[in-house]
DNA sequence: GGCAATTACGTAAGTGCTAACGTAATGCGG
DNA sequence: CCGCATTACGTTAGCACTTACGTAATTGCC
């Protein structure tokens, strides 16, 4: 599914969705068992069932819910014969919700309907039933002891001052290579067999015959990565570029190009190609601004079928420096 | 919160809340940083940024929603000039939405704010929010896998055939003999300190003195329990009778009763009493249907502040049996 | 090639909730 | 006891989403 993809970004949408999941299961079993009430009616009654009579405002408080719902959903329990709203004596402006015979009636033969709806709940759900209703639990306490807003803004503040930083391959970025890569690969083209094995085995393929991997990190977060091959003694090639769309603009490639041709230098490559695919404009772009030069052949022997384009490292030296 | 005591039953209502919150944190983020979007917008919008255009229907899938309201939602969108429709060439009845570049302009800029949230979710939910994320993750793929309804419906079925079982004491339903216990108590009176000490400790304080303790299960359910307590050579008190409300009319607190007196004859005592209150008219009638017989006082030396009403037993050769 | 079934979509109506507002009753300090 | 702040609540308007329905275009099948 998309959504997962998106991890925190789409929180909401996803609990929204598994909510209306359970709402719409819960109607359902209401529904072919007879109950004659329906899941939204649930707390509320539920609630004045266990307490006996109780203001709007104390419901509300309860279900964690407005007034207003309370009050609107009171309306429709009376118009259903549920429920009765009287004034408080002792308190002219609140209005004491109480269920009536019906109302009660209702509920008491709900017994085993709720035992089972646990009891489905578990079948179904299993374990991830009980993770499910801890962590909303931690959640909710999280959310109140630790605005998440502040938590937010705070950090938003801190990233945005901080600066792209490259660093070298380590171990435990291994599946930041692979992601930052997989997900370009598969939105413009597929993950070919040689792809699949650099980016999966990154220390057997790349770094063992004398390659360079890097990574561009704002923060904490990884963002953006760039391996150098090793072809043949002084032979090297720029690939598995790939920055997280979410932060183009940022200078995390040419950061990444420039540490990359920085290495080569170091190692004393004597020539540094790519390949490339003539869709992707802004990186072609990138390249020859970076001193690479359009050759008017595909690369023979080439190794992906994706690569129309074969660029060779040829500054002049007025090539123009990352910013 | 009263919502978390109703575990699975109100898991829609819960996770609904949860998101809202998560839906009114977005926002306000991106109000504060200027992002000129809502948190609704964002897997429409994202979706569209990262694939390119695509049919309504096609957005809907992935986002997890109806065609009504991706279209709907593409409507404004559009008059907020972040989206454009034009039909697909194509297929006439296809309508195609791409973002327009006032809409990847609003995106492109937001890299360092997603990643704020990130982090921030991060730092208020800390490990919870992976829970949350792998919980979530999990009861998607359950419900996809082992309808809930089915399940419900099917425990429903057998419930309705189970009969009501009597068990004796076992550690681990410790639990819920305070569980059972503490529910009514607090309901219509207060925990005393004798409750509290009955009930968190009732090998030591029932058991090892001579007395019995016994649970009523539905099924896995444990939806009842009574206590019968040694107090002095022949003597005994039945106490601690407390059936989940959802459970009433199922024969279960009569079937605990007679299970303690049961208990009381094997153990050949002579004298069974109670003290209760005069407000639990229920179960003041099933204890007089069982032998139970109202005394005009309150018990000389009274352990219990609510106990105004004392009841000794004396069966007739009639008494009513158990249904 | 013709016709039914299917698909893709827009629109209307309804639901469940919230925010915002108005009003009446209550509490409180002087 | 008066005036003002607070509270409790109902009402209205609006939002996000759904279901239901209608329509046009496409597909599939003989």
């Amino acid at each position: 599914m998309y959504l997962s993809s998106l991890s925190e970004l789409a929180l909401g949408s996803r609990l929204k969705a598994l909510s209306d999941r359970f709402y719409a299961a819960a109607d359902e079993v209401y529904r072919v068992s007879g109950a004659g009430i329906e899941s939204r009616w649930f707390p509320v009654m539920r609630f004045l069932w266990e307490r006996g009579p109780a203001t709007v405002t104390e419901v509300a408080a309860a279900i964690g819910q407005t007034h207003s719902a309370v009050s609107q959903l009171a309306d429709r329990l009376a118009r259903a014969g549920l429920l009765k709203r009287r004034g408080d004596p002792g308190d002219g402006r609140r209005s004491l919700l109480a269920l009536t015979d019906k109302g009660c009636r209702s509920l008491a033969g709900l017994g085993t309907t709720w035992a089972a709806i646990r009891q489905g709940v578990r079948d179904s759900l299993g374990h991830e039933g009980e993770n499910l209703l801890q962590a909303v639990q931690a959640c909710e306490r999280a959310l109140d002891e630790r605005p998440i807003v502040e938590r937010i803004l705070a950090r938003h503040a801190t990233l945005k001052r901080s600066k792209v930083e490259i660093v070298p391959f380590e171990p435990r970025l291994r599946e930041h290579f692979h992601a930052l890569n997989a997900h370009w690969l598969t939105k413009h083209f597929v993950i070919e067999p040689l792809d699949e094995k650099v980016l999966r085995h990154p220390e057997q393929a790349v770094l063992a015959p004398g390659g360079a991997i890097f990574f561009a990190r704002l923060g904490e977060v990884v963002i953006g990565t760039c391996a150098l091959l090793h072809e043949a003694p002084g032979v090297y090639e720029l690939s598995k570029m790939g920055v997280d769309e979410a932060f183009r603009g940022l200078g995390a490639g040419r950061l990444l190009l420039d540490a990359a041709i920085a290495e080569f230098h170091r190692r004393g490559g004597h020539t540094l190609f790519l390949e490339s695919n003539s869709s992707l404009k802004p990186a072609l772009h990138m390249y020859e601004r970076a001193g690479f030069v359009l050759q008017p052949t595909i690369r023979p022997g080439s190794h992906y079928a994706r690569a129309d384009v074969y660029m060779i490292y040829a500054p002049k030296k007025s090539a123009t420096p990352g910013r």
